[in-house]
DNA sequence: TTTGTTTTTGAGACCGGTCTCAAAGTAGTA
DNA sequence: TACTACTTTGAGACCGGTCTCAAAAACAAA
């Protein structure tokens, strides 16, 4: 590991100055060098090996072309094409992704955000803040939050899903092929369920149907997604054996609903014939169970690029000036696959 | 975003040189500076709100605590494990990462390892180079390489998974389960399928069987997860409707084997009475299928967690004399679910 | 040739830490 | 009190680029 060659060395091999030189390989514009010194540059340069020093750039010119990605758990079946679409939109434009993970522990969250202000990262996409975050706690700097929380979106740019309408597209479809007696599972975070189950009541008020509680499961939220699963399951079995089953459930998230389809496998309901089910995410596991999970896709990847590309946007106007945050709301769509279909009437 | 606060500012307001505030802020050991100053100091860094600069920290003492992460994709539903391996090993020594996806395209593999060395990524974590790569076009520093490849093992610390190993494991217990006319689906890199397929035959030989070709089946490569799954699915259908099928499939991946099930649940046929399914991977998506599926576990998690903690030690250890390199292997592990079972003899 | 304009180049300050080395302070001991 | 050993502090060079600003060169027009 030898010491590497500096723009110093290769301005002396060039025989032109340090300033020269650096306009070679500088990223900003206006690099207005002449051609036949700008090869001899480059032939320098790729003779000795050189390459640029990033820390020593950006400690002048306070870019290090690092965004910061601020999630709760990579590990998350849908991370990884949320990072996708947002990596996919930096690669364009010359910037890396440096991805931090919460856990779900607001302390984790604060040191990350330290973490970034630290390593003088461009950009933060920050997904769902926890309650505990106040948003002067919000590092200064051209941020992107995934949230709903209008705590948030008052103050920054946000991106996020129209779960809402997600939820309505289900239960709308559900009943459309005639199942009026659906249950709902609901998941994740306190105002997730809250959302859903509004979204699920308001359908059913429009719909003149009759809510009944015990269609209703609320599945406490595990970090970790397996214990999610062994949960779901037990609750699951519950709705399943009662003496009045649905028939068709809509489980909030795709983990539920491959639960669902688990459950109803081993307690011998054929999908759809028996029960339909419809999930939320429309994750790869969706795609692959059998029989294949229809599912509202909530479009991770184009939520990812297009927080990318506004985060890009922040960080290209020169004048930041106190605009008004732009809060942009991405629509789910449902992907129907084979573990639904019209509702069956039992003759008994 | 007004200007922030540096060393000085602090070393002022507390009184002292900007030497001996750094020296409370720096991560190196002998921080030798009296409990009363360094409270002053501390003090007055919060009164500002004052947070270190890290490019220029780095400037000086070459250690950007960043380690780079070159993978496929991301979205590959393996990386996930992998990378939450290697982050919380980082994490724990204040090192955070940088993930680049290279798509198996070999030119973006060289451009994002040029990207490591200007970054001044202090390491990296290389995953199954490409062909096309040199040894000589490795970056000269600390790094761990997940391959078998014994070009890349014969210079630099690897770590690897004894997928040749799990193999045979999963074909050892298929075997004890009566089966002796195993199908086995291919796929991925050429090298995997040489491999995994070497493998089967020596199990069949050892176990005294005979090799049928037509149950070996190659399903080509893509890089979209869902491209290889819709292309598996017709070529198992063949295998599954040829006359004498197999009555055990053993996949290469859990991509593969659900795949797999999916087939078999359309085909009508019930796993795992009339068809045993084996995968590998012990992805989540396997534990989430119905039924759920059995499948090699290659421990994701561990193999990242292990290629950390091997980065680290060469990182800490300042006398990097030419050590010969280190090859880790790490066993596999069945983890047997619901779509395998011993096999039951169809009377005709 | 002279003058005005535009493009290229070079000198040198600067970014905000770290690092070295010597000076100053503090004990401990005789 | 004097002397040695160890701890704590400060001065200032240094890392390798970028940025500003003015000088030099190139070009165009007069």
């Amino acid at each position: 590991m030898k010491k590497s060659p500096t723009l110093v060395d290769v301005a002396k091999l060039a025989n032109t100055s340090k300033a020269t030189a650096a306009r070679v390989f500088s990223r900003s514009k206006s690099a207005n060098v002449r051609l036949e010194t700008k090869a001899r540059i480059l032939e320098a340069a790729d003779k000795l090996g050189y390459s640029p020093n990033l820390s020593a750039a950006s400690l002048r010119s306070k870019k290090t072309y690092l965004i910061a990605l601020c999630i709760h758990d990579i590990t998350n079946p849908s991370s990884p094409s949320l990072i996708r679409g947002i990596q996919d939109e930096l690669a364009q434009h010359g910037y890396d992704l440096v991805v931090f993970n919460s856990d779900w522990d607001p302390n984790k969250e604060k040191k990350n955000l330290r973490a970034v202000v630290r390593n003088q990262l461009d950009g933060l996409i920050l997904q769902d803040p926890s309650d505990e975050l106040d948003v002067s706690e919000l590092p200064d700097l051209p941020s992107v939050i995934l949230t709903s929380n209008e705590v948030f979106s008052a103050v920054r740019n946000t991106v996020s899903t129209d779960t809402v309408g997600g939820v309505r597209k289900a239960l709308t479809y559900l009943h459309s092929m005639g199942h009026d007696r659906i249950g709902i599972l609901l998941g994740g975070s306190v105002s997730q369920i809250t959302n859903r189950k509004r979204a699920y009541l308001d359908f059913y008020k429009g719909a003149g149907l009759k809510v009944e509680d015990r269609l209703i499961v609320d599945v406490p939220f595990k970090t970790r997604a397996s214990d999610t699963f062994v949960m779901a399951k037990e609750l699951i079995v519950d709705l399943m054996r009662s003496p009045q089953r649905p028939s068709a459930i809509f489980a909030s998230n795709d983990m539920l609903g491959l639960a669902a389809l688990q459950m109803a496998q081993i307690e011998g309901l054929q999908v759809p014939r028996d029960l339909s089910v419809v999930g939320m995410d429309d994750l790869f596991s969706a795609e692959s169970a059998s029989p294949a999970l229809t599912s509202v896709s909530k479009h991770r990847f184009q939520v990812g690029a297009q927080a990318a590309r506004n985060l890009l946007d922040q960080i290209n106007s020169e004048h930041s000036t106190e605009k008004e945050p732009i809060n942009e709301l991405v629509e789910c769509t449902l992907v129907v696959r084979d573990s639904s279909g019209p509702i069956v009437k039992v003759d008994v």
